[in-house]
DNA sequence: TTTCTTATTGCAACTTTTTGCAATAATATA
DNA sequence: TATATTATTGCAAAAAGTTGCAATAAGAAA
């Protein structure tokens, strides 16, 4: 039935378990495809999961994020919002008409090197949220 | 008294007003230097000005940060937290120990003039917070 | 100085997020 | 299949952050 399913090895690798709650917001990233706050996560997974609680929404998103599954966001909203994981990417947000689009991870690799060796950390990963004016919105001023 | 007085002609320029509450914070922010967190503004400033609210405290550090006079940034913790501004900067924090340090934005222009000729925005800001592992903490692993 | 305009604050109610703890249930093991 | 282990959940209460609106006060103008 539902196609978070796929999700169990990742989740028995590293010793947690797939519960029924877990499933069912798993199921509602995967297909919405976007970024979704954690209340619009919970509306939408209380109707496969009528019992789920706010409490485990909040959880859960953290839980997932913080294994991979999920890939949490400030889009500027001053709220975290989640998306389903796929390849590593951050954003860009129009601050005029809010369109998104995704920057991948790659344009990023050289700044990172230099980062490093300028600064003797390792970096794991980031928080980076670019902001401006997309195109349209440029010829609209 | 206080020096947050120099800032009150940044905000007359603009049509805002100085007030003990804005004064309080500004105080706040400049002394300590380093990232506080809206409840920590609160109460240093509270000592200050006793009558001043959470709610002001909130509003003002959102209303700073909007005239650029503070600078708001997410560290890890899932909060704001602010600090004065200063010269624009971002930060590099240690996921092992905590500690912190400065990205200067000269790094990020090469990214941000790729960016812009890849996507045709013109870029105005970001978030932007690395994390990794400070050199002392990679020995000790 | 006094008056006027309106930016700003405080209050109270509300929404969002976090936390501790006892109860539950997913999985390994017998 | 029954039992044991412990990851996970739900509840209730607290903490953090937001909002609408009437009252206040900063600063411009008279």
């Amino acid at each position: 039935m539902s196609c978070a399913h796929s999700y169990v090895p990742q989740l028995r690798a590293r010793g947690y378990r797939m519960t029924p709650q877990r499933l069912a917001i798993l199921h509602v990233l995967h297909h919405s495809g976007r970024h979704l706050s954690p209340s619009e996560v919970y509306e939408q997974a209380r109707m496969e999961l009528p019992s789920l609680t706010e409490t485990t929404v909040y959880r859960t998103l953290d839980f997932l994020a913080e294994n991979g599954l999920a890939r949490p966001a400030y889009m500027g909203s001053g709220r975290l919002v989640y998306e389903i994981a796929r390849h590593e990417h951050h954003h860009l947000k129009c601050r005029n008409c809010g369109h998104e689009m995704e920057v991948q991870h790659d344009l990023l690799k050289t700044l990172y090197r230099q980062l490093e060796s300028e600064t003797g950390y390792r970096l794991t990963d980031s928080h980076v949220t670019f902001f401006g004016l997309c195109s349209d919105c440029q010829k609209g001023e």
